[in-house]
DNA sequence: GACATATACTTGAGTTGTCAAGTATTTCAA
DNA sequence: TTGAAATACTTGACAACTCAAGTATATGTC
């Protein structure tokens, strides 16, 4: 085989996109936060009580456990996350949403949804294939 | 609104499977390269001349000027990259594929097209709205 | 032909991750 | 009930970028 097949040339294409795409939410840094401390908080919204394991936090947002121990690092430092021990199990750790980082959260939700409008055509998001794409590879937040 | 929209989901969603896919291309390491390295020799082998400038090299890989530079410096320590002068302009210089690095690229490439099979199934390649989103935002490799 | 502006690139300093190895705790099987 | 293996996390060292600011050259305008 001299070239290369369609399903690599899909993931260079990914790879570009997603690079050019977060530098564009740097939009977000006028909340103190970044695409990835996004999807973090978001993440924990999202999740009963506001709150995950590490562990279930990083499987979520595509990170390592290592990465999930870094991102969280200044989140908690400036309060927008607290660690919460389990009592059921030592080494566990939660990673909960304050009040501060839900009003973060809130306000940095508006700013992304219009910055990811602006970036994706409204009308490429109904499309199944994406979704399709999505659950086939198992990777759904 | 008190939700993500969905393109912001996409968006998300696009990041996670980005992250989880280029550490699946650490196998590209038993070649001495990642998957950034690889994407730079596709594109330089792609090339008319199998050279680009480096501004258009950049461009094309979805990084800044400043990231090609840093990228470059270890292809063309090793000698996959030759930088050339160009005699119009002498501002710009020129990275080439060289012998060694069309022979690396080839092999890179073998393995490189296995992952992208097992990562993304071949069905979903052939859809076509993948191929649309790319062309609307202009992210085409 | 001189000067403002644009373009091509590099560099310093910082961020955001990775992997490999380490620590603590839990679970399971003999 | 005692080790061996698994799980949850952290840490050190490093990679792969980013932005802001700098240098050098080119271009267009008056």
């Amino acid at each position: 085989m001299s070239t290369i097949n369609h399903s690599l040339k899909l993931l260079l294409n990914l790879a570009k996109m997603q690079a050019l795409m977060s530098r564009r939410f740097d939009g977000l840094s006028v909340h103190g936060i970044g695409f990835t401390d996004f999807a973090i908080l978001y993440l924990l919204h999202q999740a009963p009580g506001g709150r995950l394991r590490r562990t279930d936090l990083a499987e979520k947002a595509g990170l390592t456990a290592s990465g999930i121990t870094r991102m969280l690092l200044p989140l908690e430092k400036t309060g927008l996350v607290a660690r919460e021990a389990s009592e059921r199990d030592a080494r566990v750790s939660y990673a909960a949403l304050t009040p501060a980082g839900r009003r973060i959260y809130e306000e940095a939700r508006e700013t992304a949804n219009a910055i990811a409008k602006e970036i994706v055509p409204a009308e490429i998001t109904r499309n199944q294939s994406l979704t399709e794409l999505f659950k086939l590879l198992g990777t759904t937040i």
